[in-house]
DNA sequence: GCCAAAATCATACTAAAGTATGAACGGAAA
DNA sequence: TTTCCGTTCATACTTTAGTATGATTTTGGC
């Protein structure tokens, strides 16, 4: 089955928080016309509004939140080389045609970032990332980002 | 400057959620003349006491949540004097518990191959690569193989 | 202001990567 | 010898990467 690419991913939720209050609400009526609830206790009616609207709220956050995050750093050291000879090779990037942007997103990619999170990193869509990837793959002449990383390590691109 | 007409990937949760607002409201002013039962007044007030409850359980939802605890190992980096260096981690990789086969495929990852060009290169299914891989980015903890490839150099696992 | 290049984004694909699970087999260690 | 581990492979997925194409918008020179 061909599933239809989806342009975002939230959305969701929200449809399902609008369904969800326009059901509740419906209900509400329908109660309300069998005059079960409204002309009795009018004080319940509201306060089963307010419940449900605040489960409602509480799960529409937990879905649309990211977790909060407490976090617990252990220092672990890393030993890595002196950055002695460490220069960008400015000429081979002019000579090959990449630009200023390309060359934000290899460096992103060198530090194995998924395009998604380059994207969420420079404030981009996904499909921006892909075509600039696309465009460094072709200057580059490579096939894969993993290669291209490698390249572009050899080529003094990136470091 | 036209800022409205962009269906960008955040801006189109606010759309559905604005549209879902206004069909809410609006079946709730069909039900209303369907079934009169109640003012104007009262039913601006169960709108606005949902409305309130909502942004109540999202407060909550953000408040009470408790944060889950993460435990980060910071690889914190020290640079070496000396880079003459270049001999491979064999401790890292034994604490790592990376096996022969395992390091086979790191390096070929490292050097760009596809998964089926490293299953060509060592004569092995393409199926075996992947899980050699899967098991690679566990040990290495990491979830991609650019990560993988990233972290191993920076270990000194490969080069 | 105009123009070309760079940057952005979308849609609709195909290809590759990655996950989960189970299984078979041989060698080494207990 | 039995248990464990590494290696191998498969099936059946889901997810991400990558391609092709066309379009609009910025932007920096001229």
């Amino acid at each position: 089955m061909k599933t239809a690419s989806r342009p975002g991913t939230k959305y969701k939720e929200f449809l399902i928080y609008g369904i969800s209050m326009a059901l509740v609400l419906l209900l509400l009526k329908i109660l309300e016309a069998n005059f079960i609830v409204y002309n009795y206790r009018l004080d319940f009616f509201i306060g089963a509004i307010a419940i449900v609207f605040t489960v409602l709220g509480v799960w529409l956050a937990l879905k649309l939140v990211k977790p909060r995050v407490e976090t617990h750093i252990i220092e672990k050291e890393i030993y890595i080389e002196n950055p002695e000879n460490i220069e960008i090779n400015e000429k081979e990037i002019q000579s090959l045609g990449i630009s200023k942007r390309e060359l934000e997103v290899l460096n992103l990619m060198a530090k194995g970032l998924s395009n998604e999170e380059i994207a969420d990193k420079l404030f981009i869509s996904l499909n921006t990332v892909k075509t600039h990837s696309s465009n460094i793959f072709l200057k580059l002449d490579v096939k894969r980002r993993t290669q291209a990383v490698e390249k572009a390590k050899r080529l003094k691109i990136i470091y």
